[in-house]
DNA sequence: ACAAGTGTTGAAAACGTTTTCATAATTCAT
DNA sequence: ATGAATTATGAAAACGTTTTCAACACTTGT
């Protein structure tokens, strides 16, 4: 029924490594290919790419794993990926773990199963953790999570430099009370964390921090509870753009004029925090930059895997907006 | 180097023939069972998925080709979709297009390659008018948008009917002079205005429409353009989240307040339009619903394929927030 | 004119599975 | 006890490609 490549050899009056040779870049005349095109075309053959993949043992494929597919980091970051993957003429296989170690494990487990030529991956804190030499028998990048150390390369952010920056930034504007909400999953929010312990200790204030699931409800809850309490901050850092979410939502609920009330500043440059009222303070990351320099790494990875590891570290860039007293 | 399958079979003792049905679901005896079990663990043995894919002609795989998935309507929506292809043991193969019939093409070529089991589509309105029988070898079912009438079974939202619903309700505000801001490459934008023309012509008001790419820049650079000129509208209907959005990045650019000066009413609950001041009243749709019902008719389709084509249609929520003075 | 290259081509092996098909072992009805 | 039906197993074919290998047809340098 379907129309294989004996088929295509048999209307070109040619053998099948020939139409093979055609299709790809192998050695072939003119008279020949042409032949061969208009056979294509006559048949409407599609190749398989399944028995291509099994029998070349090149699966033109990378897996992208991420934590949250809804967060506009990631898909930002994915757009990045696949765009410098098409380019390179491969295939991404996107995958969504939710924050679910279980499903990490999971999907680790296909990439191995559908022999991928690679793998970017932003883990858990967990699975990063638990992760020795040789769990991963494929060539891998970390992204915006760095893995255990030494052991992958990876492209993250400068998380302490940046939570620094943005607790510098509240300091200069007279905020003393200044609390952290952060991410409870992954090891880029406790990077952030102790930028902000670090900057805090360094202007001689105290550090107040509590975790939280990165979700928007979640932080919004928390945030809320906080809000209420006596001697409750004065200004908030917020770890990613789901709490700097479900912190503004709490504090709108709570009644408090922002930054009057409470000064908030995030991570996350995302199209909304322009657009409420006042605007919020952000570190912007570099997604596109992310998401090319950890492709760049892995088909570098890829052919030469005896390099030395590496690790790329990206600098965000604080826009300062109504939400702190700036501009 | 890699150990396969006969190398399971040589540790158990058994034939490769045994190994795969012990692996699968075939008759195999208890002992048989758990000495293969044993080899696999012992061998770490991994299937390729590329030969059994190539030998049992069964890719267990599902294309999405969607439009922009940095919309959230479609990241909402491929959710759903993979949460339902999980469940089936179903992978999913998910294609990003940019609204560009080009890339569409290539996609749609893809998944034929791929040998997929079946696709979700929601094509661009090009694509779709020029697609005729036999044109897509694949079980597909459109989403969103539909294609060509008759032909493939379809999941789609009332669009004339959520557009209508959103027209009487500023009518029913006192407004009069509301103008039209739809997308211009989906044929859901296309139902969307006529929706709203309709209503404006029952009310016995003059419609007034234009298109824009369906992406917030271009949108804010129409609606800005628009708003400049005499006689502008007093109120915008707006056909997805994106346009919506560069509608009120324009208003504010112009200083004009919400709802006073200009009442916005747009398509999409997102995150941000209840954040914003005024928040923004919109058509919820049933993102979770569409992916569900999309999974069920491809996997009925898949299952029996000559059955009559089918149409799903769902209904949007209206909800009434602070842009159009309700609330 | 001859040996040695240089390039094109086809036959057949190979990729790692699943699935037929035949066979051996077991159960069951008589 | 015997033949028929059932079950578990292995050998080998098959899935649709790419790649090896040998053969062939040309050039080219001498």
């Amino acid at each position: 029924m379907t129309v294989g490549i004996r088929d295509v050899a048999r209307a070109a009056g040619v053998s099948t490594a020939t139409v093979s040779r055609a299709l790809g870049k192998g050695p072939v005349s003119e008279a020949l290919r042409a032949q061969v095109d208009a056979a294509v075309r006559a048949t409407g053959y599609r190749p398989n790419l399944s028995a291509r993949r099994l029998r070349s043992q090149a699966t033109q494929t990378v897996g992208l794993i991420v934590a949250d597919i809804r967060n506009p980091f990631f898909t930002a970051v994915s757009r990045a990926v696949e765009d410098a993957a098409y380019d390179a003429g491969m295939r991404v296989i996107l995958c969504n773990t939710d924050e679910d170690s279980a499903r990490e494990a999971m999907y680790l487990r296909l990439m191995e199963e559908e022999r991928v030529s690679g793998v970017i991956f932003a883990p858990t804190r967990a699975t990063a953790e638990a992760l020795g030499p040789g769990d991963l028998p494929f060539p891998t990048v970390f992204i915006d999570r760095a893995g255990p150390p030494g052991l992958h390369d990876s492209v993250v952010l400068d998380n302490a430099g940046a939570s620094a920056a943005l607790v510098d930034h509240l300091v200069a504007k007279g905020f003393a009370r200044i609390g952290g909400l952060f991410g409870s999953t992954s090891s880029t929010a406790q990077e952030r964390r102790d930028g902000y312990a670090a900057a805090m200790a360094r202007h001689g204030l105290d550090a107040c921090v509590r975790s939280v699931l990165p979700q928007a409800d979640a932080a919004e809850a928390a945030a809320s509870a906080w809000l209420e309490e006596p001697g409750r901050p004065e200004a908030l850092v917020l770890s990613n753009g789901q709490i700097l979410m479900g912190a503004f939502r709490a504090a709108r609920r709570r009644g408090l004029r922002i930054p009057n009330d409470l000064a908030l500043a995030g991570f996350d440059n995302e199209p909304w925090t322009d657009l409420v009222d006042p605007g919020l303070t952000v570190i912007e990351q570099p997604v596109a930059e992310i998401g090319a320099q950890a492709m760049r790494l892995l088909f570098e990875r890829i052919a030469t895997p005896d390099q030395p590891v590496r690790k790329v570290t990206l600098s965000g860039r604080a826009i300062l907006r109504g939400s702190t007293g700036a501009a």
